[in-house]
DNA sequence: TCTCCTTGTCGTCACTTTGACGATAAGGGG
DNA sequence: CCCCTTATCGTCAAAGTGACGACAAGGAGA
């Protein structure tokens, strides 16, 4: 066997959609190295702690939410040898899908936490702290191709939502418009994406929308198509 | 910081097509634990090597290819604690496309590396040591889905092949003969697919056939279809 | 050499899916 | 009650797909 000094971590990019834009959930560092830059969310695992874990674990200290129902797949792992300077650190990183729900950065204060757009932080590889601007690229460009081949989007919505709910988690995500039209017959005609629950809204204003919740199918035939 | 005793290992899930058929390099373990038993070949990460290196540096090891050239992509991360009885290793599994070469299981001796059949693998859940068939099926429904929408197919192929070889690459992955005439038609007409060399042969037999190069597009748009 | 066999490549055709966009439905606010 | 907003349905042409016929162009063997 060959043990080694070396840490093993999880980092978490938790997405959201907020007043129609994806964000994700940042904390301020109190602690060198790179103190007062802004992170991903993350922490070392513990021993005999499975990694998935370590994960929801640390999802729901950042977010005070139950982490029971939410969505959490592993991305990648980073292991470039000088990519912490305190030692060799191997991060394996993880994406969180969460709805928009009232209490979001609880449990912190609002100084050190704080929900950041996403497109901004993609655009300027220097703000984050450590390798994060890549495990934040990487995982963001995951979520994106999972919209298209899955019915994911609904983790980022309320148990039922309407048609333009969802609308708007595949704009704020994928970055362009869609077709309201074409957009609503592709979903409900989409075997298994969602199902109606025979009620409607007005929450969106106009006329009353259908409510829907997520249907059962893990992949979608066929896929939604971006661009 | 936080270091515990911890192993970091990377496994590989080697992957060709021969006689027309998805084969895995296996190796038979020499030691405990489950020594005798067939697993993906692996082994652990030297201080400040990188992950991919481990990965490459062994991919070469065990099959004696020039690894530079061929494709290795990052599958996923195993840590449950108890995967491994010797202790907690953290292990990165690696997918390698290699064409059907000559010289395959080079370095080794026959009775310990060996191609074997994905299929008959992923239908035994037991036949694999440690969480590899875990692994294997990860890494193949990756290998899988990657056919759908990246040029990646060529990877099996020599530099210069035919749109027949593409697609006996394109059956064997998926386990499901498709049309030669559709599959040419879409070959060709995906951009940056396929490249013409504007030279012919004659060794699958028949009519002498157009020999191609991979295209530089990074994914199919529209996507081949599975199913 | 000629015929047949094998594989490669081009076409056709019906059907499905997509993208663009008009039109109508059904609430709420003034 | 009119108008504004959003929801939902319909239409139509273009593009893509699946099934399959037909011909092209070599090699093997009679």
């Amino acid at each position: 066997m060959d043990f080694q000094p070396l840490g093993l971590a999880t980092d978490l990019v938790i997405l959201t959609v907020r007043d129609g834009a994806l964000q994700v959930l940042l904390i301020r560092r109190g602690i060198a190295p790179y103190k007062g830059r802004w992170a991903l969310p993350g922490g070392f695992v513990r021993p005999a702690e499975d990694l998935e874990t370590t994960a929801r674990r640390e999802l729901t200290e950042e977010t005070g939410l139950a982490a029971a129902g939410l969505h959490l797949e592993q991305v990648a792992t980073y292991g470039a040898p000088d990519r912490d300077p305190r030692g060799r650190v191997v991060s394996v990183a993880y994406l969180a899908l969460v709805p928009d729900l009232p209490a979001p950065v609880a449990g912190t204060d609002a100084e050190s936490a704080r929900w950041v757009a996403a497109p901004d932080l993609l655009a300027d590889p220097a703000r984050l702290a450590f390798d994060h601007h890549r495990i934040l690229t990487d995982a963001v460009e995951r979520a994106r191709a999972k919209l298209e081949y899955s019915p994911l989007a609904a983790a980022f919505c309320p148990p039922e939502f309407t048609i333009s709910e969802l609308r708007t988690i595949y704009e704020a995500v994928w970055g362009a418009p869609l077709d309201p039209r074409n957009f609503h017959r592709k979903v409900t005609k989409t075997p298994g994406f969602v199902d109606p629950i025979g009620a409607t809204t007005t929450r969106d204003g106009g006329r009353p929308a259908q409510l829907f919740r997520r249907g059962t199918a893990p992949t979608l035939h066929p896929p939604m198509t971006r661009g």
